[in-house]
DNA sequence: CTGGGCTATCTTGTATACAAGATATGGAAC
DNA sequence: GTTCCATATCTTGTATACAAGATAGCCCAG
């Protein structure tokens, strides 16, 4: 709970990338002893985004700049795969489920609703994991775009995006409808290479949220978030 | 440390699945408090090779077998994608490292040496992933094949195993050095699918081992072994 | 004024004591 | 003999106290 506030903070951005954190304030400022901040701060460490340093101190991670290319390389391998799959399993309601998400992306951008935008747009890409029989791929690539979700942050304020996802998202489900592989996998690529060429823009204008090398990190790491 | 002891001597099967662990033995066997034994086992939680149920105990994860499949399936989706990379990218220099653990695998055959074996091949999985310029795939393929790794303690000692798998990555090597990707990548994919077809007999002669329903399963955790 | 070293303070790591809940065991009643 | 309930014990969850190291600031010497 600690741990689910914490990261919420962090993704927000409402804890800016290298604030430094202590055990203590933190201890004391969410009401606990400091054993069950510790274990939070643990798992947020497992997924990199705190570093803990020992004896010395604990900073929010910055965000490295080459993991956001990867990390969308790595959703367009197994995005790919979940679509190529759901494409020939995808039962007829696991299909209405999944554009049930794209009717209620359709009502958040009417509603200029952000959050719920962005809610059913997890929706959207957990249900086509699911239809494809292969729901663990979504627990992935939700673990690799935790370092994107906080990227996204800083663009988000972009006219038109919501429409236009709605639109990608939509050439994807109608090509599952057809059972049309080829076309649905173009559909999802190119719908997260969108993503892809957006990233160059936005470091320069925060450089202080971004850190260059990343030799020393390896992929975030997962967490069970029950299903 | 008794993180990393506890892993192996699960991952090694040298504490069955379905045994149950208690903070309090754990401490007094490695000689520490119960903290840091809670520590590591909310990290193996995290990565689904223990289950903690609150107040009541916590006991070895049994093997998912449904989650062995899928993380077949993850791994091509992956696996493939660094090999088409690679194909491009890769110098001569990381074409001779890959090509270096191939050789310690024939020698770890002749010698005999299933862990120098199974040690090397993990290398070139890693060295491939380098080779594209996404090492944090190979981060994620160790985290999924967790699990697949303990079914493979059931299977080890299949005779003409590692000269086949050695004939099937020499295979990939000399595609990715002809830079043909097809060819790279449907060699991958055969050596992988080697796996899988090899998956239905083990179960039934340990199913104690496993469990079937895995509707309550996410992915595993990563563990940010640092590079 | 500048540089170096020492110390006070703050950090995380660990051990321990206590709290609260789940479970198994034993006894009593039917 | 069987079933149900109470209780003792064992489990994990949390709080707290202590240990050890890193860091920053200050004081002193040059």
């Amino acid at each position: 709970m600690v741990y689910e506030q914490l990261r919420a903070q962090i993704i927000s951005l409402d804890i800016p990338p290298g604030s430094a954190l202590s055990e203590n304030d933190l201890a004391k400022s969410f009401g606990v002893s400091r054993t069950p901040v510790r274990e939070a701060l643990l798992r947020l460490a497992d997924e990199m985004l705190v570093e803990i340093v020992p004896k010395s101190g604990t900073t929010v991670s910055r965000i490295p700049y080459f993991q956001l290319t990867e990390a969308i390389t790595i959703r367009k391998a197994l995005e790919e795969t979940a679509v190529r799959n759901a494409c020939e399993r995808a039962s007829r309601s696991q299909l209405t489920t999944i554009w049930a998400f794209v009717e209620r992306q359709r009502e958040a951008d009417r509603a200029g609703d952000p959050n719920g935008f962005h809610e059913a747009d997890e929706g959207f890409h957990a249900a086509i994991a699911d239809a494809a029989g292969y729901p663990g791929i979504w627990q992935l690539v939700k673990q690799v775009k935790v370092q994107v979700d906080r990227y996204r942050r800083l663009t988000l304020p972009q006219t038109g995006r919501m429409s236009r996802v709605i639109k990608e998202h939509a050439a994807i489900v109608t090509a599952l409808e057809k059972r049309d592989a080829e076309r649905a996998v173009a559909a999802i690529r190119g719908h997260l290479e969108g993503l892809e060429h957006s990233l160059p823009n936005i470091r320069d204008l925060n450089p202080d949220y971004f850190v260059e090398d990343v030799s020393a990190y390896g992929m975030p790491r997962p967490v069970h978030q029950g299903r």
